[in-house]
DNA sequence: CTTTTCATATAAACCGTTTTATAACGAAAC
DNA sequence: GTTTCGTTATAAAACGGTTTATATGAAAAG
């Protein structure tokens, strides 16, 4: 059990200063390459790795960024949300590509995640994601900004603060996705999701859908509009609110596909067919839209692009550049449950 | 924009010295309680936060541990495998639990895995995530022991290393599920999957699945058994060519939930009615699993629970604790499609 | 009254790098 | 034959903590 070699145990078999070994390993122009080669060949020779806490704390940046998930308290299943988990993934390999290592932490929405990631030097930035009541945040975010954190956030513009928000084209892909269904030949639209402040995008995602349904002078009927957080449960309770009120529909848009997914569920105990009797269209498309009966409809968000933005504009921020927002397009993805 | 405060600048402010200020910091009872106190409250009032790397090196651990996904070069899917991103937030909130930072990284499996996160003193050791071909890592796992790297293994027991695996009990979850089919009445089972020493997983499931059918007086039927790796299009194409072998069944053992969800579209698609005419099960319990139609009766890996366990065995091992290898009871999540 | 012991605090060493300030030397410039 | 410059190397100073060895003064023990 040698100990670790450090790049004196170099330094010393290479007959040259430690600091030149340093230089050598970085390719640095200051050392003759033919003494370079010597001790790289020295320092793979001894599995020698450099300290990255001594490296950092002496360059004072981490090639780490920190990913924040928060979720909606009022969400106590213990599972994620896919669409977060999917981001999670595109985020981890943009990361890896631009040789950047990733941590990952949840928080509860009442900690202090502002946390300490970027003021322990742990990470160079922050990236937060979670379906956000940004109203509730707003006090966190002032302080990040206030300690020059560097980070981006993922989901609706916040206005009046200087933040680099990326998110997705929620008023487009709503008033597209419902376009497409009123093509089918659909009148009468249902809404399930909790369009208010308290989510900005799903407040985008109905204003887009309202606005199809005004293009085409057809009524918005509040009436057939439900209140739903993005879970399934809270989609299959909504439906079923929905159907008691006995007002009429031959379409519902989900404002996610959790919520379409439950929706299915209770319109199916009913034995209402889809889409013959009622077109259901989602948001997100997650993986499980494609195995539903029928697939869902839905609106994609590409999670690959949108975590490559992410982290480049991130990276862009820890360079000192000015970032703005920006907006990823919303796709219709058409399936079975729409009626094409 | 002031220069982040030090533990100098606490010591200046308290009238203490540096390594005072320290030890307060952390509790320690070699300082006063009183100049503990005052230390603290300047602490908080100047937003002091310790730095990481500095703390990290000097006391040479860091509180994180780092997570490794590999994943199937044969998957050139984008998408990652739902069943380990369940995984990975059940890490994630097993790691916080514990009060340690979670680095996450996808790996190639043609790249050096045992990387260098040890190595450099940017985690304290691994967490090994992937449905594994363990035979063609182990080349790597050896390496990895000879370093002395504190490592565990999610997946099936490694024979004749020394190596700490965690793994679900596949044999039985395989036995349970089939016994809980053939007491609706099944006769006829085809299964679908890579039961091969590449899968050790799968060749688990097959094997107890076997043996419920020895148990039961059951022919095993060799034309009913068709390869597929774990995803969702192998389900398919496994379908697709079991049925063209003609042979009858009246059952589907499907080794992953995603080979079973491809195999009901390939079914529905030819109008066999399920669980009608053929009964089908899957393993895993991914969220998909409850969505499809009808609802896939599967074998749930308690994720949960499994990442605890992955998380506490690895600390144990860090402390220098000797562990062994532990299995996670499987078991039988029933829904519509086995026909109960 | 001296000697121990205890509680508390300090100074200095150390962790393993990166970076700055200097040095040494031969070649080119004057 | 100096002076200047460019190349290559080194010594030493950070980086910001933790830990070891040491000191101080007051209380307890002898």
């Amino acid at each position: 059990m040698k100990a670790k070699a450090t790049s004196f145990d170099i330094a010393y078999q290479a007959g040259v200063s430690q600091s030149t070994v340093s230089r050598a390993l970085r390719n640095s122009p200051l050392v003759n390459e033919e003494t370079r080669i010597k001790i790289q060949n020295i320092a793979k020779e001894l599995n020698y790795k450099v300290d990255k806490n001594a490296s950092n704390l002496r360059s004072q940046q981490s090639d780490t960024i920190a990913l924040l998930l928060f979720e909606d308290p009022s969400n106590d299943d213990s599972s994620i949300n896919p669409f977060f988990l999917s981001m999670l993934g595109s985020i981890t390999r943009a990361c890896s590509n631009k040789g950047y290592d990733l941590l990952v932490s949840f928080q509860q929405s009442s900690n202090d995640w502002h946390a300490d990631f970027e003021d322990t030097n742990k990470a160079d930035g922050l990236i937060l994601l979670g379906y956000g009541d940004y109203e509730d945040y707003q006090e966190k975010l002032i302080k990040l900004i206030e300690q020059d954190t560097h980070f981006v956030l993922w989901g609706a513009e916040v206005k009046d603060l200087p933040i680099t928000s990326i998110g997705c084209d929620n008023y487009q892909g709503g008033m597209k996705v419902t376009e497409h269904v009123i093509k089918q030949g659909r009148k009468n639209f249902a809404f399930l999701g909790d369009a208010s402040s308290h989510s900005p995008e799903f407040l985008a995602r109905y204003q887009g859908h309202c606005q199809a349904l005004k293009n085409n002078n057809l009524e918005i009927n509040e009436r057939l509009k439900v209140d739903a957080i993005f879970t399934e449960e809270a989609g299959y309770q909504a439906a079923c609110e929905l159907l008691e009120r006995g007002e009429a529909f031959d379409a519902i848009f989900a404002a996610s596909d959790l919520i379409a997914v439950g929706a299915m569920r209770a319109l199916q105990e009913k034995s209402i067919t889809i889409p013959e009797q009622v077109a259901i269209v989602g948001f997100d498309d997650i993986a499980v839209a494609s195995f539903t009966f029928p697939p869902l409809t839905t609106v994609k968000q590409d999670t690959q692009l949108a975590g490559d933005i992410l982290v480049t504009k991130l990276l862009q921020l820890i360079d000192g550049e000015k970032v703005g927002a920006s907006l990823i397009p919303a796709d219709v993805v058409v399936r079975k449950s729409c009626g094409a």
